[in-house]
DNA sequence: CTAGGGTTAG
């Protein structure tokens, strides 16, 4: 027989060997032996082999003749984690089925099954269990749930799992942030904050809350928040943490304060790949095109090796400024020196450059000439050069790409009746609005927000729920009429003015803020013509610096000029 | 009976 010193050292070897070949020779002796019914072998066994090879903690499992709840929870923990999550949870009901009783690990495990392989009712049917079996107390079983609801857009329910645990702790929280974060409730995520900053709950913000509250800025513009986020992070010693640093001089650009940004981005010691890129992407969406270009300089003279989010960020500013040269010349030398194979991102911003400058024939040519598929959003880049440049062939071949590709959005086809329109060609306006009905293709209203003494007000086209509706829109009246003056002329679409969102958040600005503050205001979708128009001459008449954040970039307004130079 | 929850920075 066996000795007791070495069956011990045989368990100690097992918990501790990296190499699979070890391990499946462990795997061989243990069947020889009958030592795999022993859960004193087969638990450590079971589990150190799940975590390298799945086919063969599957024939463990299936040598073990009386598998305990362990066993189970490690096969389903192994699924979980596996590229068949949903196996998990079938283990899980087989577990039932033998009349073993899940405890709060198997429910654990099962939930992470549930989370990545999208099984809604699974997860519904788990948190049923949990409270059947008592386990409602546990909180890292329930923090495990809440994931799971936050991860399919109940957010809701995520709350609910939240109120009713009695136990509340800091990655509780921060799931709840998270949770709030992820479904589109910025505003909410900003409030958790405070909320726990508060003290009435014994749990104070960590490095992983400010991370994702930075984040919650971000998304929404809030700078002032930010600072106070950023004032917190000094204050509990955070500020050494590189991604925090990195999260500030993402937050601040992304709230378009470039000194801030800069200020941050100095201070950091050891700046990484990410710290750089993130500086140079600032720069880019900011329209200042040639710091980002002098910051990858030094980036490269510090030894630091760009990757593909660098180019990125970088061929992005060019285009973002009108840097043909020098985006084609970056362009030319990412593969040659820096070794990084363009992307189609890469290819996206160098189409983009082209596309302003005219020369769409030419970037249609490069799309057709990439290696990859071209995806939707390069031929919308391109569509959008049409429409500048009054492309009607092309733009209707692009269109073509777009119908290919299932990808069309109301927003493509808005572009192709602009270009229609500007053509003076009402019959295709006329044919293609048709189109769209029949596709069933709706436009979404899109929202603007300005934050104001940390609070967000948002507005969508033509809103009237705001507090302030009637005040908002006499000022904005009152603005027209002053921009006439300034030789502004509100653009009539469909026989009508329409009231965009950013005109009634910079209207609101005007209204509830002392001369001279700066506005700034963040929307979702990109902005347009007219109200860029606007909000230039807005920017000289009223004395006011204008910050307007799209989908894609910044513009700074001010003296009746814009930071992008019409370089949308 | 060892096991379980949050960050994935640009």
């Amino acid at each position: 027989m066996h000795s007791q010193t070495h069956l011990e050292s045989l368990i100690s070897f097992i918990k501790s060997t990296t190499q699979t070949t070890q391990l499946l020779q462990i795997h061989a002796y243990l069947l020889r032996t009958s030592l795999i019914q022993d859960t004193t072998f087969s638990v450590p066994f079971l589990r150190r082999i799940s975590l390298q090879n799945l086919n063969y903690s599957l024939h463990t499992f299936s040598q073990i003749s009386r598998p305990n709840a362990i066993h189970y929870n490690t096969m389903i923990r192994a699924y979980a984690m596996s590229n068949h999550p949903e196996r998990g949870f079938y283990v899980y009901r087989d577990m039932m089925r033998q009349g073993i009783r899940p405890n709060p690990h198997s429910s654990s495990f099962v939930t992470k099954s549930c989370i990545r392989a999208s099984l809604l009712f699974g997860g519904l049917q788990i948190h049923a269990r949990i409270m059947r079996d008592g386990h409602h107390s546990d909180t890292l079983l329930l923090t495990a749930l809440m994931e799971f609801y936050s991860g399919r857009g109940k957010c809701d329910d995520a709350c609910k799992v939240f109120d009713e645990m009695p136990q509340l702790d800091t990655v509780a929280w921060n799931v709840l942030v998270s949770c709030y974060t992820r479904n589109g409730r910025t505003r909410d995520a900003l409030g958790v904050f405070d909320t726990m900053r508060s003290g009435e709950h014994g749990c104070d913000p960590d490095d992983v809350t400010c991370l994702l509250v930075l984040q919650a800025c971000s998304n929404m513009c809030a700078f002032e928040f930010g600072e106070r986020v950023h004032q917190y992070i000094k204050d509990h010693g955070y500020i050494h943490a590189l991604n925090l640093c990195n999260s500030l001089v993402a937050m601040y650009s992304k709230c378009g304060q470039m000194d801030k940004a800069y200020e941050v981005f100095q201070e950091i010691r050891n700046k990484d790949v990410v710290s750089w890129t993130a500086m140079i992407s600032g720069f880019a969406n900011n329209g200042h095109g040639r710091e980002a270009i002098n910051v990858f300089r030094e980036m490269v003279r510090m030894g630091v090796s760009p990757d593909e989010q660098t180019f990125t960020a970088l061929l992005s500013g060019c285009s973002h400024s009108g840097l043909l040269d020098e985006g084609r010349l970056i362009f030319n030398c990412m593969q040659r020196e820096f070794h990084v194979v363009p992307n189609i991102h890469h290819y996206g911003c160098v189409v983009d450059l082209m596309g302003r400058v005219g020369l769409v024939e030419d970037a249609y040519e490069l799309i057709m000439s990439m290696k990859c598929k071209p995806d939707a959003t390069i031929w919308r880049t391109l569509l959008g050069a049409c429409k500048v440049h009054g492309n009607l062939t092309l733009g209707e071949q692009v269109i073509e790409h777009l119908i290919e590709l299932k990808a069309q959005e109301a927003g493509d086809y808005i572009l192709l009746l602009n270009i229609y329109s500007s053509a003076g060609n009402w019959e295709r306006v006329i044919e293609t609005r048709k189109l769209m009905k029949e596709k069933g293709i709706q436009t979404t209203p899109s929202a603007s927000t300005i934050e104001l003494k940390g609070e967000i007000h948002e507005f969508k086209v033509d809103d009237t729920s705001h507090s302030r509706v009637n005040e908002v829109y006499e000022m904005l009246d009152e603005i027209e009429k002053q921009l006439k003056i300034g030789g502004y002329h509100a653009e009539i679409t469909d026989n009508r003015l329409s009231y965009h969102s950013e005109k009634l958040a910079m209207a609101f600005g005007v209204l509830a803020t002392p001369p001279g503050t700066k506005l700034r205001v963040a929307k979702d979708l990109r902005i347009c013509t007219d109200c860029h128009n606007f909000a230039k001459k807005l920017s000289g008449v009223y004395n006011r610096e204008v910050i307007i954040r799209d989908r894609i970039r910044f513009h700074h307004f001010r003296e009746g000029r814009c930071s992008c130079n019409d370089f949308w």
